[in-house]
DNA sequence: GTGAAAGCGCTAACAC
DNA sequence: GTGTTAGCGCTTTCAC
């Protein structure tokens, strides 16, 4: 008992707007007012103020879902990260927004904790809202779930991924130059115990700052006992867990590395709370140089990695997959490391240094 | 010159799995599978189970945009913030994304950068996703905007909006609590020259900040010159700016009680630049207490409002209105704001007691 | 250059 | 209970 026939439009007085809302207010066809909209060229000018204007004054709001259905373009780039609490991500994440944004992508955020079986999670919600590519800003993924991945033909841009995977690209940072410079900057004002606060086991990002740690002391000619690495997690806990650690052992370090800002923040709280003056008892160097690294006190000497170049980096490297027609062509980009060398770090305090508790009273230093 | 009918399956050997595809392994129809997966009772297990099997052989993901096209919901919630750049609002994603995924929906991210002109975009973005509900946490927006969206009638939350707006819900601070305890606690300690530094011109918390700390002097009893009060923009460099205003006035104060946090890291570093020790020669408050608040040196003591807190509470507030149906039915809902006393606070110098050096005073401090 | 019409992948009536 | 089918709002051939 239908009343009218479906290419009849229907008389309600409400109706949400849609194309053919605007088409019939500009008096054109549906398929002008879509090609109007995406900047085909070729449309009669006439036709396009039209559509406009007709536009404007319905105040009609296209609907993406659609467009994403019928196009296979959802214009939507998923970007994952470890932990939205860290300031380095959100730094991160506002240069891969603005960079987005203005190539005419939104952005969705997906969150792991450091935890790479909530990637898993992650993954999936961003395949089910079919984005056209994915950073994986982790700094480690595991092996199974790259598999996966790789069956999905979506462009996919990787931090601190193993290189040589098949089509996925790549951003690699240079772990070895900073890392080398905050220890030769240590060893150049007399440091020669110098301790290590790594980041959370398994990550790949962890293993390769401490790789390059201890390869800088190594190639310095500096010992490095066992007990001078502790292994932390990249938060200010996991940082002042391993300052104190690291402090109270019977012949502590003389300036602590950290694996990144938030584990030097922590480290410089505990050295404090322990009554160390920084620098002058207790030399500290983090990584990332995230924004309140040089308001902290003393503002943290530490090794700068731009979270806003590789954001735009991942998001160019997105943007040239998706052009692309080769899906096997595989970018590789490097973001170097640099030391920013502020007042955390000082020339050790010399034999005459008493820690204020009789912590450490056999503290003779002194090159050995 | 078309080959096969529509209705004919087409024989291509690599097809992009959908419902159909999964429909066809499992022996059911299209039907079925949707209401598989979309748990609808009264499907014969025998069935849902071969469904599910399928699904998983396949590697079946379901399509977001077709399914949100057709049933209107998106599953996406919309939340725009000022500045990811500010450790307030990364605690507060994390809680609205946490709560929203356990509701089963997604979260877009708008930032606005405390520009209430880019809010327009934002919300345009959002409002083009076909989002199921905003949540507007920039703490002000401007009038006409909020008149555009009110013809859009889908759910949204604010905070710090003017309440009695039609069908809009809101999540109400209460400054005053926190603040005036701010002040009462300087007054304890026997400040009595206090300064403050406010938010970004405008916007409705920095307003709402200002007057709660100048009835709180003001019911102390205390003096307010015009000169102690300087305007910020809640970034640690206007807090640095700020505080170098205010410190090197003839007469300055003796503490400062700052708009946010990240106003009270940048006064924190000047203070120190200026050779000021932090709390003996100047009291500082800071307020949100953001997690790196307690591991700054000295650890800040702040006026607390839970970023998690308003999220959840506006996660919870647009589901609500989701399932009402009565679309002019809003909720109000108030979150709370408590000082939390560290050690950037003290008695003034030129009080009797005589602090030579830093020395710990804590009374009520919530030091572990 | 413009319009008509066929779907994109899915859900929700409606029929059985 | 399960299957059939009509669209959701748009883009994109394909005619004209």
């Amino acid at each position: 008992m239908k009343k009218a026939s479906a290419k009849q439009p229907r008389n309600r007085v409400e109706r949400r707007i849609d194309i053919r809302t605007v088409a019939e207010a500009a008096k054109v066809s549906v398929a002008t007012v879509s090609r109007v909209m995406n900047n085909v060229p070729n449309v009669d000018s006439a036709l396009s103020k039209r559509v406009w204007e007709a536009i404007s004054k319905l105040g009609y709001i296209p609907n993406n879902q659609a467009r994403a259905l019928v196009s296979g373009r959802s214009r939507l780039f998923g970007v994952i990260i470890s932990d939205i609490t860290n300031p380095f991500f959100p730094e991160l994440i506002q240069g891969f927004e603005e960079e987005a944004v203005a190539a005419g992508y939104e952005t969705l955020i997906g969150s792991t904790n450091y935890d790479l079986r909530r990637m898993e999670v992650c993954v999936q919600r961003m395949l089910e809202r079919k984005v056209d590519g994915v950073a994986v800003m982790t700094f480690g993924i595991e092996e199974p779930l790259l598999e996966r991945l790789a069956s999905q033909k979506i462009p996919m841009v990787f931090i601190d991924i193993a290189p040589a995977k098949k089509g996925f690209s790549a951003i690699h940072i240079d772990y070895d130059n900073g890392i080398y410079e905050a220890v030769q900057h240590l060893a150049v004002l007399g440091h020669r115990r110098i301790g290590f606060i790594s980041g959370p086991k398994g990550l790949h990002s962890a293993l390769a700052r401490e790789k390059a740690f201890r390869s800088a002391i190594g190639s310095i000619g500096l010992a490095l006992p066992d007990e001078y690495i502790h292994v932390g997690n990249y938060t200010t806990e996991g940082g002042s867990e391993g300052a104190e650690r690291l402090l109270l052992l019977r012949k502590p370090p003389t300036a602590i590395v950290c694996s990144n800002d938030m584990t030097a923040i922590g480290a410089m709280h505990t050295a404090s709370r322990l009554g160390l003056k920084i620098p002058e008892e207790i030399s500290l160097i983090g990584f990332d140089d995230i924004g309140i690294a040089r308001f902290m006190l003393p503002p943290l000497t530490t090794v700068r990695m731009s979270g806003r170049e590789i954001a735009i980096s991942a998001v160019r490297t997105l943007m040239a997959s998706l052009k692309n027609d080769d899906v096997e062509k595989a970018t590789y980009e490097v973001v170097k490391t640099r030391l920013v060398v502020r007042q955390s770090t000082s020339i050790p305090k010399g034999s005459l240094t008493g820690l204020s508790r009789r912590k450490t009273q056999n503290k003779n230093t002194e090159d050995e």
